[in-house]
DNA sequence: CTGAAAGCGCTAACAC
DNA sequence: GTGTTAGCGCTTTCAG
């Protein structure tokens, strides 16, 4: 494995230049770049990162902190992330099974230039820790109380909120919400929109009406649920995941039920998914790549130029228009 | 930022002394040892991974290289994979674009201990060159020629194959073969055993059965194809991939088809994703976490306990039999 | 048992 | 322009 000094020597001249030659930094003379250079190429020099780090202080690679649920069922947005960064000539490291202490810590290694973190509880004292041991980092996706760090995220409030709205409009009333993994900061937030929806048009909520579920990743068919009690009335279905709607749409065919002739039907999530399937899902957009590359970008651009100003954005949400709803029919 | 030297100083004893204590390594009073863990504890004392790595030459990091559409298809074997490494003490780089040769630029940047290889092309030659550089490595899912080097992979191969020879079974003759990124090794594997299952019942291939498909990602909506092209006689399926032959069955019943009645799927994949389907999909179980937990293990010993025993394993592949598919009606 | 010292491979003043 | 030198923070002989 040649180091510097070996280039150094095949080439009769000092490390030092041939630091500045290969990292085209300081004073050289072109005739000497190009000894180096060939030295350099003839021993298949490769800089050791580790020791270049060591000496400069960051280490070219960034961490990508993500929830093991969202590395599953949406990695689009650690291959959006990656595609920028790597682009940028960053590194990038997952981590998932790790809290914001974590990222302390790991910042506090060394090893790391920055964060992007997703989907993972950020408590108000661990993210002033973490914004206090002077990191760069962006949340992605969960919103964030304080204003002093970045974060991009779906406006997942909007999305509930027009999407209520379009089926209010509609005529329906009682609209079940299925919320996957109720727990998750998206789904409550889809919540928090489609209850201030139905509350704007004076409809009183129903418990009833909620329907929780493990329904993604859970084995049993928990996606049955709901059919069977079909209340009076229920003619609509808010669901935070096109998956589920779509295993929804399935279960309601099989319980003799049309969509949307009987029962209207709209999804949450990106494009790509639904859109193909018969009859092409009614959904609301939610823009993931687009919130990691956005993210990524911000992030790179506060390590590299040492850029502090804070970003804040919301990215809009779409409601997708397709044909799985309709008006109420009776 | 606290060094070593701090913790040392406010001990009041020696750097070394502080390494030895801290590492577990050496001999060293356990007086002294009190004394430094409450000085390195007051300091928040937490060592710098890069200056470590400088020193012993291994980073704690492993790269996991993987095709893109794995990535995002499959994001399984990236988070099983995770799971095993990060349990183990060892970050993971995740890296994308990148092909052997990449991989071996990156080993001499010191900055890896070993890789975890899926769905990249291997070359024979860039291979010995990995080989060659001395690095910890196994490749995940496509074979290789190679005896030297550690290969964990599902038997595709043989997934065709008893696929295919179910149908037959059933008396299928015409049997469609679609093929979802015809490019991949895998989907190559699957081929293969389909083809050397006709051939060994003495039935001729027939290249119109042969339809090929950019099915899961594509925009357009080519699931649908092969349905209006129905030859007479093709009454069975074999597909890829569990999506794309639930998607096909959603067109097929729109064409006025009934599955398993008319026609006969089945997929690929992991059992999670198509039992839940209506019919619940008959399908060849691919084991992908136990792929990527075992390549990890694989690896982890072999980076610790220099075992440099080569392990060559091909994980058995099941036919599960479900509800798409039946005899062959005529 | 502990400390002094060398040095991993590299960069960046600082001299010349 | 180029070389000398001093470390980055840590581990690890080697003396004591």
């Amino acid at each position: 494995m040649a180091t510097i000094r070996d280039v150094a020597i095949r080439a009769s001249v000092s490390i030092a230049t041939v630091s500045r030659v290969l990292n085209n930094k300081g004073k050289y003379a072109a005739r000497t770049a190009k000894i180096v250079q060939k030295a350099a190429e003839e021993l298949g020099y490769i800089p050791n990162l580790t020791a270049k780090s060591l000496k400069t202080g960051s280490s070219g690679t960034i961490a990508f902190v993500i929830h093991d649920y969202f590395l599953v069922n949406y990695p689009i947005i650690l291959a959006s992330a990656l595609n920028i960064l790597n682009a940028q000539g960053f590194g990038v490291e997952v981590l998932t099974h790790i809290g914001l202490e974590g990222c302390i810590r790991l910042v506090r290694t060394g090893k790391i230039d920055g964060l992007l973190i997703a989907g993972i509880k950020n408590e108000e004292h661990a993210l002033s820790a973490l914004v206090n041991c002077g990191s760069h980092f962006v949340i992605l996706g969960d919103g964030v109380e304080r204003e002093d760090v970045n974060v991009v995220e779906v406006d997942y409030f909007q999305g509930g909120y027009i999407a209520t709205q379009h089926l209010i409009n509609l005529g329906h009333q009682s609209i079940l919400f299925i919320e996957d993994n109720p727990q998750l900061t998206f789904t409550q937030e889809i919540k928090r929109g489609y209850l201030f929806a139905l509350d704007e048009n004076g409809i009183q909520y129903k418990e009833h009406l909620l329907v929780p579920g493990d329904m993604l990743q859970g084995e049993q068919e928990g996606y049955r649920f709901g059919i069977g009690e079909k209340e009076a009335g229920v003619s609509a279905m808010l669901i935070t995941d096109d998956r589920i709607a779509i295993k929804m749409i399935r279960a309601l065919n099989e319980g003799g039920q049309s969509v949307p002739g009987d029962v209207t039907v709209v999804g949450f999530g990106d494009l790509s998914v639904s859109r193909y399937f018969d009859p092409p899902l009614t959904s609301v957009e939610t823009p993931l790549s687009q919130m990691a590359e956005l993210g990524a970008e911000i992030l790179v651009n506060n390590i590299k130029r040492k850029d502090s100003i804070v970003k804040r954005v919301k990215l809009m949400v779409r409601f997708i228009a397709r044909e799985t709803h309709a008006k109420r029919s009776t």
